[in-house]
DNA sequence: ATTAATATTGATAATTATTATCAATATAGC
DNA sequence: GCTATATTGATAATAATTATCAATATTAAT
């Protein structure tokens, strides 16, 4: 399943990049893999910290880091607000619509916005490779 | 002309708001007006410590914020880079593809692909208000 | 023009988030 | 087990933004 395939990727990553596999790395990955979506260096950390009295904030901040590089995480930027981490992997591509009063994060996918991005990108002699589309406004609730 | 009314717009904030028009501002306001696309506050800066030696860097922060408030301004993060500023008045909205390599930006607009965002927020009970589409990938000098 | 109320300024401190440093320790291959 | 070296955790450094505050400038009223 795909719990396990994500683990073989950062496994393999490790491997392939002569790193080494330690409990600290081994509990930051399960918590991550088991996290919920758009997750801070935070969120992992204290999740973490829970069943590993010891872990400091540095060594989530890394592996967080290393999981992005591997694939397994992509790293969400809202605002000026910290930097969030979501699951990659096994996961669809999607954008966002941002709630301005709430915080609420709407996942979307919109297969015609994604080919005219490509469009657009090729019009311009420009090699696309990813993109950020974020829509803020009020959600349901808040408007 | 633009340059006039843009400046008619700040001085009426100015006013509303029951703020003064003091001559660091008037520098700034001129400098931005004058400037091209993307600054930072540090360009800014810069720009105005030329004719106004004793400014201040807090000073120009400050009043950058304030001609983003009243809509002379739009903020732009690009990744983890400092915060950019571009004129917005007398300037149609548009989205930018941003090289990874050299760094540029390229200014575009799709119609479609704005109407289209329209409709996914509505297919979402979402209202919104402003987005940013940003395509990460590589220009063609660099590619 | 004086005055009074208060907004603004500039220097600097505080805050926030991220990343670097480094000695102690753990890991992996032999 | 031994060795080379990657990792860790505490903390410092960095970077960007924002807050603080006493001195000063602006505005409107007199
Ligand atoms: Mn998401
Ligand atoms: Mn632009
Ligand atoms: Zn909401
Ligand atoms: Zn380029």
């Amino acid at each position: 399943m795909a719990r396990n395939n994500a683990k073989d990727i950062f496994l393999n990553y490790i491997k392939e990049k002569g790193l080494r596999y330690t409990k600290q790395r081994e509990a930051i990955l399960e918590a991550f893999l088991a996290s919920g979506k758009h997750i801070t260096i935070d969120d992992l950390y204290n999740t973490v910290k829970k069943t590993n009295q010891e872990i400091g904030y540095a060594t989530v901040h890394r592996n967080l880091k290393l999981m992005t590089e591997c694939g397994l995480a992509d790293e969400i930027k809202i605002g000026s607000h910290k930097t969030r981490f979501e699951q990659k992997y096994g996961h669809e591509h999607h954008d966002h619509l941002i709630c301005m009063k709430c915080g609420k994060f709407i996942e979307v996918h919109d297969d015609k916005i994604e080919r005219l991005q490509e469009k657009l990108a090729e019009a311009n002699d420009f090699a696309p490779q990813r993109h950020k589309l974020e829509i803020y406004g009020l959600c349901k609730k808040c408007r």
